[in-house]
DNA sequence: CGTAGGTTTGAGTCGGGTCAAGAAATGTGG
DNA sequence: CCACATTTCTTGACCCGACTCAAACCTACG
């Protein structure tokens, strides 16, 4: 039984044996709750520390000075934010909770230090980052080419898709916990509009949506609708070399 | 005297000396010549070489089903492709060359070899990762947020700023070697669009354009329509701990 | 209850897209 | 050195997807 998100996420890029899955979770000892709304980093803030997401869902996200938001990045279990922190002056932009959260402070020092012990997790950590990569492409595609309702079940497949990726066996459930003013922030787009696309996509009986939420019926409809291909969340592998 | 514009980028991360810089001039043997508009990399290949522009202009792009192209990445001399390329099995975007450009194909273990024996370059590297991550985060709240005329301003901010960090020493130009319909692909917008927006942007005389080019006349006024802040390209940097 | 955050609705506007044609550069072959 | 093909840029008319503004409506929750 492993119930361990970063365990979890981590396997998609290597093995690990059960020394390092102790290891790793040596590493999370220091869990702090985080209430819906509040601040997890602070644009323009010095990082010190990794933030690893242990459950609910967090956005990094910038503030124009128009009072515009956009999400770069939602963030769901196992995910890292600023895994490189030690190497910035100061962040550029900030992590907020969007729902509550549990989220991990961990020491740079001690990922280093066990990336530096562990190959295996080394090459883990270097595969996180490769796809985080690929999925900002992927929302550049999205947000450069596509029209508001392909955007909109482009994201939900995403996000379904990474759900089921990091879901405990089997558990993984249909519900994308977003406001339609956070999709719209997400997209590029404005919470009027997306609310105008919801009530299509659930004309459809693709999703449903209520106060806080979307839950989503019909996933491979979804799929056809933004064009979604989730090659970039789970590329084919080549194993670390010995 | 140093015009090799990979040291020129990894200095921005590190500090070298002697050594490793004629390593990584030793690297580079294999240098070979693309035509404009010729496939650097093809959506879908195996990527079995990191490809470093040496010079000349490409871009990282998907195309759709329906023919729209999306630009991902603007590379220019100094920036590696698919760094981590060995631990992908196929790479899921293209990379074209924009004007006639030099690339030098590099073995990846000759890369992760060095990266071993010089902490320096690993780190540099490290380094030059981070800031593709922010320039892509700064793309997306560029096109998600900011309306055409803005995005144009700011992705001629962003490229005059990163020439500018690779030219060799006050060599920097301000003409930007792309056509109206490859800003296009590059913010989301159609090539008629830009056509409007360069006649806008003319007319106030912050930049002139010719046939396949623009050239940045008052880069300041260019910054302050785009909203631009370049700290995302160099942010102040904390040095690798000993 | 009352309030705040989230959703829904409607009317009106506009930024940017579409389509299509023409003009200017550049390139190519004879 | 000229005729022709190709790209790239430009222009105009029209349209539509998405934005704006503003009000009303829920619904969770204190």
């Amino acid at each position: 039984m492993n119930d361990h998100p970063l365990i979890t996420r981590l396997q998609y890029g290597c093995r690990l044996d059960d020394r390092e899955r102790q290891a790793l979770r040596d590493l999370c000892t220091d869990v702090r709750d985080v209430a819906r709304g509040v601040n997890i980093v602070r644009d323009g803030e010095k990082a010190d520390h990794v933030n690893l997401i242990m459950s609910g869902w967090a956005a990094r996200y910038k503030v124009l000075p128009d009072g515009a938001r956009q999400i770069t990045a939602l963030l769901l279990p196992g995910d890292l934010c600023d895994l490189r922190c030690t190497m910035l002056a100061r962040i550029d932009q900030g992590i907020t909770a969007l729902t509550p959260t549990r989220v991990a402070y961990i020491v740079p020092q001690a990922i280093n230090q066990l990336e530096h012990t562990s190959a295996q997790i080394g090459h883990a950590m270097a595969w996180c980052s490769l796809v985080e990569h690929a999925t900002l492409r992927a929302w550049i595609v999205n947000m450069g080419r596509r029209r508001a309702v392909e955007r909109v079940a482009h994201l939900l497949s995403e996000l379904a898709e990474r759900m089921a990726m990091v879901a405990p066996n089997g558990m993984a459930s249909h519900f994308v916990p977003l406001t339609q003013e956070e999709i719209a922030d997400a997209l590029g787009l404005t919470p009027v509009h997306v609310n105008r696309v919801a009530q299509e996509l659930r004309g459809q009986a693709v999703i449903s949506s209520k106060r806080g939420g979307f839950t989503i019926l019909d996933l491979p409809a979804l799929q056809a609708m933004g064009g979604f291909n989730g090659g970039y969340l789970n590329p084919h592998m080549i194993p670390a070399a010995a």
